[in-house]
DNA sequence: AATGAATGAGCTTTCATTCAT
DNA sequence: CATGAATGAAAGCTCATTCAT
């Protein structure tokens, strides 16, 4: 058994990831963008009147906050556990990465597209917050991948670009994976980590 | 001189690839999204009156369209020519691909990112030609990698995924190059086909 | 004393018979037709914001089609009732439903107007509706006159044609009739009895 | 033969009553009325650009009062040609003006629907000499009756309300004829002429 | 927290009309 | 007369948000 779907586990996923308003505000972002969706409909679809759901959130912004915050913390705290129970070696280390972004991209699908196309809707504030996480998140492959090129398990002239190309690849999984598609997460997790690996040009 | 900026090439950009109207939609699109742009906005940023653009293109629909077809029309049109004007190994071909993609999407920057973010505002008809498009872009690249596999100049086992994987981070460049950045078109051609070719296991 | 104005008898009316939003859109109605009517100026007349207005009723076609609801339920109702109490000969059962679609048009004037111009401008299902309580009324004058050439007291070779004829020369009154006129509801009645008697022979 | 369908005749109708504009200007009116046409339709329909319509007619208003003119001038010419070709007495007179009333609803329904609903869409000027034709049109009847009323050939004690209420009834064929309908224009004409006697008294 | 009522501002779209060609 | 382009004004409707209950 490659992955051990155990509660606590940075690859194991359920459900109750968000509040009931943050499901159905995320519902819609997802299909409508934070600006065509309203906020009657994401009331309406979280089961709450609409002042119940000013009660909860102040503002439509808050639900847009609110979402990307979540979202980015569970990205960065499952990539980061995942960091800490790797091996030793550049390339564990970059496998663990690599496949905490992908299992995340392939589960959170709706989180991580919502979060990073309505960006532009979100205040500065909060726009400069999720930025920050986010160039964290890049950061720690960029470590290990530079790292890795040291160290001479990896092979590429260009190890922050190259960081950049696996990160954003990774991330585009959740613009088209499908989870009743053809790939099941384990054998799209090992096909990405193979060209992953090409693309650093691990030895 | 690697790159011809010779008028008529792949490779050659200008700005006058979109008429008044799709041009402020186009900026309108990218800054706010379809659902947060107004009409009135675009029609003042187009130097109109709201009837005036009404005369020219019927909805705000059909800005939408007539913008993704340009677009999809325009990133097809260099990705074949440049196909066709390459040397006859996989490799050339396949850089070729990729050089196309790159460079669309880091001058085109914006067409390419409203195309891709707003395909969910588009009614399903436009939708369904957009996505064609898209797929016929992908199959190009499907195709060569496929053939240097075959070839044996590409080592990847999984030639489908690799060709998406390169797809998606060439896509992506669009959301994060800037011109005036730190690196040039030429310079990221460079390190882009090195990553990319690291992707699929060229020789 | 001919009329009896008792409240609650079919020939008494008052004011309170509307919503203020649909007492505001009748009158603009009959100003200036369905169409020519601005929901901003209906609001305005009810003493609402338009928000307002449409928190009461959903659209403008809702207070077209509340506005005829209530008129026809009401002059369905009062001839019903006229019929009701009217005495058991077809003379005093004609009377008793001529009378009742006289003072209906004298004074529901405008409804009654609005609501049988405006037929056109109502969708297909409300206007089914409106045709439908409209022929059940018409129905009502022909059981009458029917059963009275039956029992010989009219004498018309055309029964339903005579019926259709009375009913709608009372109909029109709506569309002359003015209350600060020469004639006094009551001697209308009575003029235009005589004259529906002659239309129907009655002997 | 009852109906000499002569040209030239008042009982004679062919289809070349209106100008183009005219006739699209009707259809419209009559579809959604005056305020809901659009003048976009009507050039449309008349198979003219829209200022080639505007050519014709300067406004909105002057296709709304052109056809009203024609409307009252043609029923006005068509009564005072029957009453002119009458027998003396008042009981011919009586049937010759009914019967032009009653065959003008049936076949210029549209028209004379569309003139009396949109009075009130008229500029004061237009409608008060709409209004005069209609009045003179209505008094020919008035005088009628009350000559067969001295005459001793009618008996009804309120002639002049018995002769607005038969050309009221005449009126409203327009709203409920329809010549696919069980009633040819010469039944119709027979059973309406026997109510109408009636309704004045006709000894 | 739910409800009902309310609102200023804004939306996309259409109107009748004009004018240069 | 047709065409193409244009416009100020207004249309019906919806928005995020608030508040008294």
């Amino acid at each position: 058994m490659t992955t051990d779907q155990v509660p606590g586990s940075w690859r194991h996923y359920d459900d109750a990831a968000l509040s009931t308003p943050l499901a159905a505000a995320l519902d819609l972002f997802a299909e409508r963008g934070y600006e065509g969706a309203s906020i009657r409909e994401i009331a309406a679809r979280a089961g709450l009147s609409v002042p119940g759901l000013y009660h909860h959130y102040p503002s439509k912004q808050a639900l847009l906050i609110g979402l990307t915050r979540v979202v980015m913390a569970d990205l960065l705290a499952r990539s980061r556990r995942a960091l800490d129970e790797a091996g030793p070696t550049p390339r564990e280390q970059f496998d663990a990465v690599v496949e905490s972004l992908l299992r995340f991209h392939m589960v959170r699908r709706e989180q991580a597209f919502v979060a990073s196309t309505e960006m532009r809707s979100m205040e500065p504030d909060a726009r400069d917050e999720y930025v920050a996480l986010r160039d964290e998140q890049q950061r720690m492959l960029d470590d290990v991948v530079r790292e890795g090129v040291r160290a001479g398990d990896f092979r590429t002239p260009y190890p922050e670009d190259a960081s950049r190309a696996v990160t954003t690849m990774c991330v585009a999984v959740a613009s088209w994976y499908r989870p009743d598609g053809p790939l099941s997460p384990d054998e799209l997790v090992e096909r990405y980590l193979a060209i992953a690996r090409g693309a650093v040009g691990a030895v």
